[in-house]
DNA sequence: ATATTAAGCTTAAACGATTAAACTATCAAG
DNA sequence: CTTGATAGTTTAATCGTTTAAGCTTAATAT
């Protein structure tokens, strides 16, 4: 690679010493009074030599590196994709940089990634914790790293985040099935200890018993992420071909949804006659499917919008408590 | 932020300079023959003291930032987040890093985009280049900075590339519509000079030649991306709504078979009694569409490692050029 | 006894920028 | 003719590392 352009160039170019040259480029030339006729004879040899500045030089000094280290739960995930790209706009925004790193939901590739991207000297974190991330959380705070965390966090430890009212969003999932007149609700959500997940499960059963609707335990299924496919066939299957199958499903997540209408077409099952499905977040399969799925839907753009200025404002130095639990939106198709 | 632990800290707390612990750390302590004692005691007060070296600092002394930058074309894309992914992976096992960007495949955005990150001295850039970004290449080409296309290159503009036989890809599709017998066969691919885009064009109309099928101007459509809802829905109207629709269609990108297949759906056509479909690309919608699509599949894995390869050789200064144009599978579903 | 070598450590410059402090020249006021 | 202010510039330290070169001290060879 050519070696670059510096500082030190154009003042050797120009005749004087590299303050000026900083002082000038920096728009700090009133400030330091520089002279009319150099100031220009230096912006002129930096437009010649196409200078750049070296923002590691400035990183060093400044000790900001006007990065945001983001960390989502997994990259290949369209939620994440989506979320991710919505941090990156608006961080542009506000002249700043995202670099990106998918935990895999794996806490210890989490931790890694935390360390790499310190080093780097990133001047905060957004991030969606794994299970079991709580010590990752501890660490920041103890060292006063800003941080914002999305999609998930700890009820037990106070920290800033933005995410969604998952126990209202699940419950009005939930409510909209009754409506219609459903009454063996099934559900199927991952096996986790998050609890935003959590609270999905605790709305289905909040909303049986309140409107008083049957509840077997077996109705109610929980998936291993890393066996999806094997876990979701075998659940699948005796909720909707044994001999008393489930009038509608609820899938607590687009993956599971996924799956779930992909059993479906292959078992030539119809919606909603044979089985009505309600499903969360967003998948171009819902629009997809022959029947769009009415579906539960984040509100992704606010999300990272909110997450990304409580950090900034976090990084400036201003410690105003940020913890949202925004609202989704049923949008209602053809699928019960 | 807690100020960090620095080399000096170390130094001061063992009694020793920086240069000593800074060769302990690095592991040259048999080289600069460090003392046995001493080498211990400076690891000891390391690990106490939680340690991390200052990457930027490292990165203004040696110039290498073991960073790769990333930019593609539409992150919103998964073939974009897919790929993505697999860079990201394959750099990581050579502990590298990669910095995202996405240029939605603007070329003024790719071109500050690149500016960004090369101002952050990374070592060296991976691109999916946007239409008319051919100065942009240029300007890699002339400042020594090395760099690897993906998915597309400018045929005129001798670089290293990792890409997609297109044409092949495409003419096996096509000809896989008809050896199944269909005989009046559309096309919609982008309206975009993107070399790629035009070869899948080319080897449609090639093939139809080459089995002396009857080929009509009007069933091969062009598409803006920028208005691809409105385009589609008045392509597929012509196509499969008029007075003489055709039998198959091949979607050349996953973005418009998505659309189409919305469109076969709300219009209720059955595929493939009513039009036969093949897309490109891959999506959820493919596995997921009520009659699983018959799709040209890229080896996404083989082109992000390929591309990773080649460019950690051009970094670590070996100039074997690397143009690739690889192999496309054809995946056989039911909808044609 | 003296030179040579080796071991074990420190010094200091360098990377590229920023910035407080010092310096010089010019001019005005007392 | 001082003194002081002002404008315009340079000097040098600094951020955290790396690393060539230099410095001791002790051991070994001649």
């Amino acid at each position: 690679m050519k070696r670059k352009v510096s500082l030190k160039d154009i003042a050797q170019q120009v005749g004087v010493s590299t303050a000026l040259v900083s002082y000038v480029l920096n728009g700090q030339e009133k400030e330091k009074r520089v002279g009319e006729e150099i100031a220009s004879k230096i912006r002129e040899a930096a437009r010649a030599l196409n200078y750049q500045p070296n923002q590691i030089a400035k990183s060093l000094k400044s000790g900001k590196t006007h990065t945001i280290g983001l960390i989502v739960a997994d990259i290949a995930n369209p939620f994440s994709a989506h979320i991710a790209r919505i941090i990156e706009d608006e961080a542009k925004r506000h002249k700043y940089n995202v670099v990106f790193g998918s935990s895999d939901e794996n806490a210890e590739k989490a931790w890694d990634l935390m360390k790499v991207l310190l080093n780097r000297q990133i001047d905060g974190f957004i991030i969606a914790p794994a299970e079991h991330a709580e010590e990752q959380v501890r660490y920041l705070q103890e060292h006063h790293i800003p941080f914002v965390l999305i999609d998930r966090y700890f009820p037990g430890l106070p920290a800033n985040y933005v995410a969604l009212d998952n126990y209202k969003a699940a419950y009005e999932g939930v409510e909209h099935l009754i409506q219609k007149g459903y009454k063996h609700i099934g559900m199927i959500n991952f096996k986790s200890g998050l609890h935003h997940l959590q609270e999905r499960t605790r709305a289905y059963h909040q909303a049986l018993q309140d409107f008083n609707l049957p509840a077997a335990e077996s109705w109610c299924r929980e998936v291993n992420e890393d066996m999806l496919k094997e876990d979701m066939d075998q659940h699948l299957q005796d909720l909707l071909l044994s001999g008393q199958p489930v009038e509608a499903l609820f899938l607590a997540s687009n993956k599971i949804a996924i799956h779930g209408l992909k059993f479906i077409n292959e078992h030539k099952l119809r919606v909603p006659e044979d089985v009505a499905v309600i499903g969360f977040d967003e998948t171009d399969a819902y629009e997809l499917f022959y029947r769009p799925v009415t579906h539960i839907r984040q509100p992704m753009a606010e999300i990272g919008r909110a997450a990304v200025q409580a950090l900034l404002q976090l990084i400036a130095g201003n410690p105003e408590p940020t913890q949202l639990n925004l609202a989704a939106t049923l949008v209602v198709k053809e699928s019960c």
